[in-house]
DNA sequence: TTTGTAGCATTGTGATCACATAATTGAATA
DNA sequence: TATTCAATTATGTGATCACAATGCTACAAA
């Protein structure tokens, strides 16, 4: 026991399916996957480069999640559409549970993480300015969640993810609508100005009202796609165009 | 398009995987397998008479519930313990999740649905009556769950489904420890009432209350857990005596 | 009796194959 | 040109095998 054996932790041999669990939570999360489009394992095997082993495993997470539903009739699976029902659910679990994170957050902010925080609103306002949307996204569910998990509670913490998840799909569509330019006030700077003087409640308020405002783009989004069931479906590929 | 073809729809197949997984929830939701248990694939596998694939489903799904949890270091699969941290989230989560959805399905509750509430009212007294532990938490659960359903909000559901599966197997220890004569008050026929006369609050209120009322048990049992940490361990098995 | 170590069993992960079913394609027919 | 139907392709599910890593057991040495 006179020295630490110098063996690498077998923790940092990431498995592959949780490699392609990422890769498609953040495809999800940043609206990289549309809405209503229809997946495989096979192909999302041969887009990844891995065999579809690990891709089962990670669809199997993600239907748990209801990141992905399955047809029961067809057995194939889909990005859910979201529905209004399902927005105003989804709200209302947004709600409670993420400006309550932030408050616990608050409560116990160190400065670092208030650095840390500010150095990706900053990321996001570059990508704001610069229209670009992928950094927008990637931006805002950092600064959630960085300040989530600041709050210590996993239980909590999951279902925020969770709840990102069924939603994130569909914030792109939000942009693609209103553009990165028509956001409103910035509630992010209120939220660290909470952090910042321990004001646990201005935090709580900021998270809300950041939450709801992002939701209310989204309705106005549900609602239009609501009036024209009938989306034109992008053209299913051919066999021998697959390769693109 | 004369008639309807007869073929029977593909929906009657019922995967193996969900029977695994049906079967593992109930297990779990009722206690039957104790908190800090290991579980392996074969294992499972060899004890439902299936083979470790469609188990391998089941699991992910249920790590993805976080009603299993995997050690890192090990990769190996176990029933998580409950801390009095995660306890206090639980609870916190549940006490939103769960009378809402009992308000709204207040607000639409047929006489069908309190008919049939009633009914596992009554199974759930049996079992009280009797000592039948296992009918006692099927009960509850389908009083809960069938209750829960009528409020025909998918989302919140399946977040308070995640929530019982977390809670479930320690619900077993706490009527181990308390026996299910000291339930206190029954909270389920003033929900029931709240049903009846279309008072939403009033059902909202008592599910708060027979939430908080349960949680307080898992709390008892929980401190006095985590005062003596070294639980003996029920003898693991030897090779020779593993057919048992 | 205690300690160290070699051997074995068990584990999760990944790959590959088989199978039944559904969607798609493409040709033949009216 | 439109329609019907057979053949092909694609898909989820389940089974089986291989492999590296870990835990456990049992034997040996002090």
């Amino acid at each position: 026991m006179s020295q630490l054996k110098p063996r690498r932790a077998s923790s940092e041999a990431v498995a592959v399916h949780d490699q392609v669990y990422d890769a498609l939570r953040l495809a999800l999360i940043t609206g990289k996957i549309a809405p209503g489009r229809g997946v495989s394992l096979r192909s999302l095997a041969a887009e990844l480069g891995v065999s579809p082993m690990p891709v089962r495993d990670a669809v199997r997470r993600l239907l748990a999640e209801r990141a992905l539903m399955i047809n029961p009739a067809n057995k194939r699976l889909s990005v859910p559409s979201l529905t209004s029902e399902r927005l105003a659910q989804l709200q209302k679990a947004r709600l409670w549970i993420e400006p309550e994170l932030a408050a616990l957050a608050a409560a116990k902010a160190s400065p670092t993480l208030i650095q840390t925080l500010e150095q990706i609103d900053e990321a996001l306002g570059i990508g704001v300015q610069t229209g670009d949307v992928d950094q927008y996204m990637a931006s805002n569910h950092a600064f959630h969640f960085t300040l989530y998990e600041a709050a210590g509670a996993d239980v909590l913490l999951s279902i925020a993810g969770g709840l990102w998840l069924q939603v994130g799909p569909f914030m792109r569509v939000v942009f693609g609508r209103l553009g990165t330019a028509g956001l409103g006030a910035d509630w992010h700077v209120e939220a660290l100005e909470g952090l910042r003087t321990g004001n646990a409640e201005k935090a709580r308020n900021a998270i809300a009202a950041d939450i709801l405002q992002g939701m209310d783009g989204m309705r106005e989004a549900v609602l239009s796609d609501e009036a024209k069931p009938a989306l034109p479906v992008p053209k299913r590929r051919t066999k021998t165009s697959a390769k693109a």
